[in-house]
DNA sequence: CGACTGATTGATGCCTATCAAGAAACGTGG
DNA sequence: CCACGTTTCTTGATAGGCATCAATCAGTCG
C-alpha cells in the first residue's frame, strides 16, 4: 500500500508572519521607537538572525541577553539532562517567543535549534530591569511572562494516541493563531523529534499517524499532515 | 507482611518556614514597607490565609488579583480540562509562589487546593503594572517570573519507576531548599494524588514505593517516606 | 464496634518498547 | 537523468511494563 505519494520536500517553503501577529510585537515596536528616538548605537530590536536547519540560535549556557521571536520556520527547544539525554520541550512556530528565562538567569537554560531554515527577531534586554519601565515596555513584558507561566497540561500525558492527537491539535491551533494555515501542517521536524517531545518512540508515532490516516481523521502526505476531523479520534482516547 | 507500621497521622505537623527562605520574601518585604510608609488602607502584604485540608485557596475563574506564597502546609494546583478531568500539575511546599498567571490574566487558570491544613501569605498586585516600578518591586518580580518560565523536564516522562523516583528527589530537593527536612518527607497528599501528578495509577505508585522500600532505596512508613539512597534506584531507570 | 476511605497486593490483558527488515526519500556523483 | 549509499519512515513480530479488575488490609470516623 502506498498512501504516501510523498511530494518533494522542497515544495513547502516557510513563510514569515506579519509583525502584527507576533508575541513580541508590542515590545518590539516600542523598543524600536525608543532606540530611534534615543539615537542608540545598535538597534534595540529589529535585528534578524538567519538560522540554518540543524544549527543553534543559542545553546544552554550561552549568555542570556536577548529574547527571540520566531519570524519564519520552526525552532525546537531542547533540554539537556545531566545524564546526557536530549529532551525536546517544544516546537516554536512564527510569532512565538523563546529565551524568556533570560529575565531570571544570566545564561540560557536550553538549546534552541532550527528544525528547518528559520529567521528570528532578536530583542536585546536592558541590563538594568529598571529600564524596562523607563521604556514603557513593562506591561507588554508582564503579559508575555504571565502567559508563559500559566499552567498547562503537558503533551506527555495520556496514551500515545492521545499525545499524538493533542500534539497535532495544539500545533495547528498555534499556527492558526498566527494567521498561518492550521489545517494543512508542514511537519518540518522529523518523526523522531515528535517522538522525543511526546516521550514515545518513532515507530509508535508512525503507527498512530497511519492509524489516524486510515480512520480519515487526518491525511498524512509525507511531511505534510492535513487535519481532517481530529474530533473523531477523540472518543477512543477517553 | 507489614512494613507499614503506620504512625498516627496527627504526629506530623506542618511547620511554617522563615520568611527569609520564601520566594516572595523580597517582594513581600518591600511591599510591606511601602504600604506602611504610604499609610495604606489595607496592608499590601502580610495578610495570612488559613486553608483547611481539601478546601481551595482560589479556583479556576476567580478574579486573579494576588500572588500567594505557601507558608505552611502543602497546596496542590489542579488543571481542569474541558472534558472534566482533573490533572494535578504540582504540589507546592512552603516558600513557593502560586498564582503567577495573575500577571497576564484577569482570572486564575487553575485550582489551588490545600492537601493538608495550610497557611498562605497573600500579596495583592497593583492594578497598574506601572506601580510595580514605583514600588521598586520590579527586579524581584522579574526574577520570580523568569525562574518560573525556565524550561524543565516534566515529571510525566519516562517509566513509572523513573517518575516516582524523580518526584521523590524533586520533592525532597524543594523542601531542602527551604531549610526543611528533605530526607524524611511527610507525604501529606494521597497516593492517588501522586499518581495523578505522575500520570499513572495508584496501584503502580504503591507497588513502586514498596519496590524501592525492599531495595533499601527509601523507607516507607505510611505517609512518611524517608529517602535513604535514591541513587541506587537510578541505574535501573536508564 | 462497624462502615468507609485509602493503601497494598495479586492475576490478567492491553499498549507500547524493542528488535528487525523493508520501503521511500534525499544527496551525491557519474 | 540515473545509480547508489545514506537517512528517514513504515510495517511486522515479540516481549515487557503498566492498566485494569478484584480482594485484602489498615486507618479514620461516626
Amino acid at each position: 500500500m502506498s498512501i504516501r505519494a510523498r511530494p518533494k520536500r522542497a515544495d513547502a517553503r516557510p513563510r514569515p508572519i506579519a509583525c502584527r501577529d507576533c508575541d513580541l510585537n508590542e515590545l518590539c515596536r516600542l523598543a524600536v521607537l525608543i532606540a530611534h528616538r534615543e539615537g542608540r548605537e545598535r538597534p534595540a530590536a529589529g535585528s534578524f538572525r538567519m538560522i540554518d536547519s540543524g544549527t543553534a540560535l543559542f545553546r544552554s549556557g550561552d549568555a542570556a541577553t536577548s529574547l527571540f521571536a520566531v519570524r519564519q520556520g520552526t525552532i525546537k527547544t531542547v533540554h539537556l539532562s545531566e545524564d546526557g539525554h536530549e529532551r525536546i520541550t517544544g516546537f516554536h512556530v512564527p510569532g512565538e517567543v523563546i529565551g524568556l528565562e533570560a529575565f531570571a538567569f544570566a545564561t540560557y537554560r536550553c538549546e534552541a535549534i532550527a528544525v528547518e531554515h528559520s529567521v528570528c527577531c532578536e530583542l536585546p534586554l536592558p541590563r538594568q530591569p529598571e529600564r524596562l519601565h523607563v521604556q514603557g515596555l513593562l506591561p507588554a513584558m508582564l503579559d508575555l511572562l504571565g502567559a508563559a507561566v500559566a499552567p498547562k497540561v503537558p503533551l506527555t500525558r495520556g496514551s500515545a494516541r492521545e499525545r499524538v492527537t493533542r500534539f497535532l491539535q495544539d500545533h495547528g491551533e498555534r499556527l492558526r493563531r498566527r494567521g498561518l494555515n492550521g489545517q494543512r501542517l508542514r511537519m518540518s521536524m522529523s518523526r523522531s523529534d515528535i517522538a522525543n517531545l511526546l516521550d514515545t518512540r518513532v515507530e509508535t508515532v508512525s503507527r498512530i499517524l497511519q492509524q489516524l490516516h486510515r480512520e480519515r481523521a487526518i491525511h498524512v502526505h509525507g511531511s505534510t499532515i492535513e487535519l481532517i476531523d481530529l474530533a473523531r479520534a477523540e472518543p477512543a482516547g477517553l
